[in-house]
DNA sequence: AAGCTCAAGTTACCATACTAGTGTCCCGCG
DNA sequence: CGCGGGACACTAGTATGGTAACTTGAGCTT
């Protein structure tokens, strides 16, 4: 279906190569767009519109607006339209509070079941980090931050939390994206996780999980900034009164 | 669309008072259906059969069958069918890990925040549990159990907590199901349930979490027993080799 | 001038039809 | 009798058309 490489307001995805359903591919290819902001918050989108850009029909289109949905990077309103949600300080920390729960967890159960070649995959991990970080390859430093996290999963035991990180982690994802663009320097955070896999070399769970929580305890640092400097990408934070 | 109360295999779902989307319906009633056991592990579904025995089309009923393929409940392979997943033991533990890791940061939490009204409000949860106790009413139970934790994550201001335990709930669920058929003494989560409250109204976030990570073992002292006893309801214990 | 009504346009939701991939069963061949 | 091949009966994935709900703004009433 469509063996030809589509273009539509930044949005690019690759049919060709593809048994995956296309679905799938445009839920990635959306959110991908929508993390890097080549997709505005705030800006409305069509089902008609990207399915007639990306030429597919408008079911794929809508399965994958549910999935972002779901990912709470879009707000989906029944027969009024979808559009992307702006980032929001709040679901940002909820998103933090829920990784820092999780992948600390992670980290304790990975320096438990820590042996040599557990280890080893980790410290390879760092070493291409590093690579990454000499050659100043921004896009392949993210990819690497990702994939790390993946690994300390599946080293833990628990490849399963990954998934949940998978889930919750796009909302924090438009803030590193705009860390990144500010150029924030990426030496730290790969010196974060060299300290996280130390401790779990080292089989100190108590370490390991406190390593993983300054880590994580970092975006809340670059997070008021970056909503003082690009303010038209935040919600505007309503005085709301809490139900509770 | 369809005012009446329809019936198949033991699925049950009301359309009449819903001015919400049928495929959020067809989910709910699925999952339902699939953690009360009432459709078989290992069974097959057809979005056909589905669809025809509640009178809509196969859209709504594809829709619910990815959302239940996400949370693990089914297992959907192109071309081929849906199935109903077997209850894993390692699907089981996994979701485990996950609730204790979130909900024991959200005990935390919440004893940090406590306040007057926010204890009350926790005591009110356990004095209906105790009444649905004494009536012997299983199904209350379950379902307040299940508010008891959301009331937890609200009062911790997490609220988006609760949505990630939703998600990898299910897989506990049905354990929990047949753990009440065999009619283990619910008595003991309720006191579990009041120390957790007790520890966060005297503000105490260790001592909560603790309580916690205590009331969310107690289901792996019962899954060795039912996975034992109900042979046919769990995956056979394959002796995979770890990939790392 | 302010507020209400209503018609037009747009949307997501659902239904229906079609496509393509996968097992299965039966028949014919070795 | 065993075994390979092909037609068939499924499946999920995708395309397309119809519908009800909602926004919007113009025109009317007060």
């Amino acid at each position: 279906m469509l063996d030809q490489r589509l273009m539509a307001d930044g949005l690019a995805i690759d049919f060709s190569h593809s048994s995956e359903p296309i679905a799938r591919q445009v839920a990635r290819g959306l959110r991908h767009a929508i993390v890097s902001l080549q997709i505005r918050p705030g800006e409305m989108l069509s089902e008609q519109e990207i399915a007639s850009k990306l030429g597919i029909s408008r079911q794929p289109v809508r399965e994958a607006f549910i999935k972002l949905g779901e990912a709470g990077l879009v707000r989906i309103m029944p027969q009024r339209g979808t559009l992307v949600v702006k980032i929001s300080r709040a679901a940002v920390e909820d998103a933090r509070f829920i990784r820092e729960a999780v992948e600390c967890a992670v980290a304790r159960e990975a320096a438990r079941r820590a042996d040599a070649k557990k280890v080893a995959v980790l410290t390879d991990s760092l070493a291409r980090q590093r690579r990454a970080l000499r050659a100043k390859d921004g896009g392949a430093l993210f990819a690497l931050d990702e994939e790390f996290h993946r690994l300390l999963a599946e080293v833990a035991g628990r490849p399963s939390a990954w998934n949940v990180i998978e889930d919750v982690k796009p909302q924090m994802d438009r803030v590193r994206y705009l860390d990144m663009a500010d150029a924030i320097p990426m030496s730290i955070v790969i010196a974060q996780h060299a300290e996280i896999v130390e401790a779990i070399a080292a089989k100190d769970p108590g370490r390991a999980a406190a390593a993983m929580q300054a880590h994580l305890t970092e975006i809340l640092r670059s997070l008021p900034k970056l909503a003082d400097r690009y303010p038209e990408l935040f919600e505007e934070v309503t005085a709301e009164t809490s139900p509770l």
